[in-house]
DNA sequence: CTCCGGAACT
DNA sequence: AGTTCCGGAG
């Protein structure tokens, strides 16, 4: 699988800099557990009130009523159930690993076994986690991903764990690298490369079966 | 007002 | 298949 002129594509038209910008790693791990199915802009305002009401730390997260937790992550839907895994992953850190910089100085291996047990966090997040609070290279497959490689004709195994090895081994192995080709996908796939595609203006245009397709159709 | 899309997990 | 969902678009 050759990922160079996507890649270098991308880089030229969207470029990822600058992505996930967050103050410290319970934030990253707070955010990649509250974006599951809802937008990036309604977690924004979760964490903002987590923090407004001094929550954003493992201590108030453990200890916060139930419902404080619930009246912060409303935004982001699904919110009882989301309260209840802010609230899980608190204590699983504090009462299984001491404290947080404990948790994030895990073997690479073994933190995932822990991340991957605790409600709520499935292999995507699992990595997001790794790659962008811990700085380990696991490279995240998102759908966003699949969806691109899709209608690239580079459809990625059901598997996750097989599609996470085959775009490692094809791109420059490292966090750096990782982190800067998912943040190209989730910008391509939140401008262009919707459910509902935005052919004509995608930089991948000529690249892509897909689009051609699409472009042939409406003339 | 309905419908759909959203940094997925169980 | 459900999450005892939310917000924006149409």
């Amino acid at each position: 699988m050759d990922l160079e002129p996507l890649h270098t594509r991308l880089t030229q038209s969207i470029g990822g800099h600058d992505w996930w910008r967050a103050d410290g790693p319970l934030e990253v791990i707070t955010g990649a557990m509250l974006t599951q199915q809802t937008t990036w802009g309604s977690v924004e305002v979760a964490i903002r009130n987590l923090k407004e009401r001094e929550l954003m730390n493992l201590e108030g997260l453990a200890s916060a009523p139930l419902k404080v937790l619930e009246e912060c992550v409303r935004p982001t839907g699904f919110y009882r159930v989301k309260a209840t895994r802010l609230q899980t992953m608190a204590r699983h850190i504090l009462h299984r690993h001491g404290s947080l910089s404990e948790f994030l100085s895990t073997e690479g291996t073994r933190l995932r076994q822990s991340l991957l047990s605790m409600s709520g966090v499935g292999l995507e997040t699992a990595d997001s986690i790794l790659l962008y609070a811990v700085g380990l290279p696991f490279l995240v497959v998102d759908t966003y991903t699949r969806r691109i490689m899709e209608r690239l004709g580079m459809a990625l195994p059901r598997d996750y764990e097989e599609a996470r090895r085959r775009l490692e081994e094809a791109l420059p192995r490292g966090v750096e690298s990782y982190r800067e080709f998912h943040a190209l996908m989730v910008e391509l796939g939140k401008q262009y490369c919707r459910p509902r595609p935005r052919c004509a203006p995608c930089p991948l245009l000529d690249l892509c079966p897909h689009g051609m397709k699409v472009v042939r159709g409406n003339g």
